[in-house]
DNA sequence: TAAGATACCGAACACTTTGTTAAATTTGTA
DNA sequence: TACAAATTTAACAAAGTGTTCGGTATCTTA
């Protein structure tokens, strides 16, 4: 890819990412996009067809990479600094997350969050898929298994979602606490 | 309130679900709504500031109803019928959804579906609060209380957009064993 | 039932935002 | 260097928003 167009589209977006911290997405006109990126008009419509494509595309590269690396550690690729092989796929993606790779935290507190949310939580549920679908048909619960993994990657979200309403106070390890206590009927063997 | 007025809301309000059911929440314009309702522009404007505002006072009419209904269930007003004073306020809940009360269902599973779960859970958590805040106290968790109240609300929630999004093919009483089942941990005694 | 108040209508208006186009210019690549 | 491709700038039509105003219909109450 041109240096150019590589440089105004990593432009485009970290004037996005500024405004969206800041302002309804909603209330973003792409003459903000464009004044903070400092680009021309013309060459914003020449990334994106509209505003919900360059939303889309921004939060394909944020989760993809986040559930990316979390399938890494799932695989045992990746080795994350202090991190043994016992630890949950959860206590990672806690991890990562406070790590704020990206500024995700600050999008995922601004008042669009439910917008990065929804995108979380649909990349989420593949990877619950993969890791959760055949531990939960063995366990034989008394509800539907899609039901049970949906319950799972809703509830993980919203965990998350608490934690960062809440100021963040808490480690990723007593989170992951929270999160194991709530779930244990469905999680344990 | 003047009967005019009533019959121009009573317009808006039906026109706007009906654009709900089958559009986009932001591709749907004002004129749209006006023409739906067969009203005059400045007639729309007399009545709601903002499009935005419209949407609030439907969502507060819809779901004001809905946990008020439930409300008025947990401390024994309302008797439905073939209810016994044993079924839990959930039950009651998923129950009063099924009648599909002012085509609610229709806005749950629109695309919009997003908004009004927003608000459906918004409520519902007063309501948890209201109804659990104590219980779960004395249970004394190994969690924050309002940890456990909001993974209650949410997985309620999400219970029930699950079962819309599968087409509602359980009953309101198997729907409330699933999520009896995986909050056992949070809500059994 | 008559009078005054209030709500509605319809058209016009200024304003904002969107997405497109074209010509000129700059930058990257080979 | 020379060609290709990306960017800039300005202008444009189209669509939508929210307001205003004079005229008409409907409600309320005295």
């Amino acid at each position: 890819m041109d240096r150019r167009q590589r440089k105004t589209r990593e432009a485009i977006f970290d004037a996005f990412t500024r405004l969206l911290a800041h302002r309804a997405y909603h209330q973003i006109t792409v003459q903000d996009i464009i004044d903070g990126a400092d680009v021309g008009r013309a060459t914003f419509y020449a990334h994106f067809e509209t505003k919900d494509y360059l939303l889309k595309a921004l939060c394909e590269e944020l989760f993809g990479h986040v559930i990316d690396t979390a399938m890494g550690a799932l695989h045992g690729h990746y080795h994350c600094p202090g991190a043994t092989a016992e630890d949950s796929v959860f206590l990672h993606l806690l991890r990562h997350l406070q790590e704020n790779d990206r500024n995700i935290l600050a999008l995922l507190s601004s008042q669009n969050n439910e917008i990065f949310i929804r995108y979380f939580k649909e990349n989420l549920a593949k990877l619950v898929e993969i890791r959760f679908a055949e531990p939960i048909r063995a366990k034989s619960l008394d509800v539907p298994s899609d039901y049970a993994l949906n319950h799972i990657a809703a509830s993980f979200v919203e965990t998350v979602s608490w934690w960062i309403r809440r100021g963040m106070k808490e480690s990723p390890e007593e989170l992951n606490g929270y999160f194991e206590t709530v779930m244990k009927t469905v999680l344990d063997q």
